[in-house]
DNA sequence: CGTTGGTTTGAAAGGACTCAAGAGGGGTGG
DNA sequence: CCACCCCTCTTGAGTCCTTTCAAACCAACG
């Protein structure tokens, strides 16, 4: 979406902000706006019938969320904010509506929805998959940046890390513990982990 | 989509078959056709760059899949034949075009988008969720199908099995075997387990 | 300075994995 | 049509990893 296509949109683009832990939407509830973050750090979290819960997505500044109120009525996840955040939120009648008339708008929601399909499972094929220390590496990988010459990754609380990779906190506090002792990552604070060798940490993975 | 839709595209539309085990298209392989299943089960395999290897989706009858031909030009799974299948093979720049003059066949496709992807996602959150012998009951469950009066599943090789729970193709058996030890399914065959109720079934999960 | 929520760490138990052997089934060739 | 082979599935025993339960620790905050 672009400047032209916002302007198009007369109804009201409301600017929010959420607080650590704060429900954004609830999963099952009537799903009217589509949202765009515009910083911080968002979970999607999806609870099966028998009360299992898994996080299936972590949504990132500027990502797209919501979209299942393009074509559903209701959402298909939680939306928790794992930082403070900032977002703004779009009516999606509105959007539904711009997109029967502009092939081109089309043509990006298309792509976004296919994106996101496809970014929700090597998500879950990476994080899903071999021993735990492993896992925690492959989300730093995912999720390091480079901030002024070094690469660092967020972290978050540790029940969440362990709901997206399905271990448990203890076992991620281990295997962070274990990735520092072999210097792989630095001494890992509550939230942020610095990584001085994205190769080596590559090469522990497989 | 409906047959009006399908008159349209002057295109050919071919009708395949495939062996158990045939490769359908590789991932990164060059996507410029959408397909439909009429008959039987195909596995859509994501292989991540440390060569670990995950089933991201079954494809049943009636579904549609490599619909990553409309928005990208690579595929990005392998689609790889579970038993004899038929399928039809639709250039995707066909079914572009079309969608571009028909709201109704666009509204269609991005409803499936939103499916593909909710589905994929309560999959993931299932399979690979809690013990062995429930994530294999959780699969049964998915799949199970009334024939003449009585509830059946399914089944695949213990290794696609496994590829799916993320679990080794013994504990796939180990479980199926304690499971029917319980009486919560008949002895499975290679191919096919009988349940005597879906009920209990779903109690054990939870 | 005590309380609280979250994290780390330890020890023991349980579950999944590995390696290995044996059984079953389908297909092929004699 | 039977014997054989190969592939897959099952089962067993031991090891390794994750979980569980518990206690100690830490930082933030009143």
């Amino acid at each position: 979406m672009n400047e032209e296509d916002f302007e198009k949109i007369h109804a009201p683009i409301i600017d929010l902000q959420y607080a650590p832990g704060e429900l954004i939407y609830r999963q099952l509830e009537k799903a009217e706006h589509i949202y765009t973050l515009r910083k911080g750090f968002i979970k999607l979290l999806l609870s099966n019938i028998d009360g299992t819960q898994r996080i299936v997505r972590v949504i990132k500044q500027g990502d797209l969320f919501g979209m299942e109120s393009l074509t559903e009525n209701f959402y298909h996840h939680s939306a928790i904010a794992l930082e403070s955040v900032e977002l703004c939120k779009i009516p999606s009648l509105e959007i539904g509506r711009l997109s029967e008339t502009s092939p081109r708008l089309n043509r990006q929601l298309m792509k976004k929805w296919s994106e996101v399909l496809s970014e929700s499972q090597t998500w879950f094929a990476q994080l899903n998959t071999g021993r735990a220390d492993v896992r925690v590496a492959r989300f730093l990988i995912r999720f390091s940046k480079e901030v002024n010459g070094v690469f660092e990754s967020p972290l978050f609380k540790r029940e969440d890390l362990g709901l997206m990779m399905d271990l448990k906190f203890e076992t991620i506090s281990r295997s962070l513990a274990s990735l520092a002792d072999q210097g792989l990552i630095g001494v890992p604070t509550r939230y942020a982990v610095r990584i001085p060798s994205l190769d080596a940490l590559e090469k522990f993975c497989s």
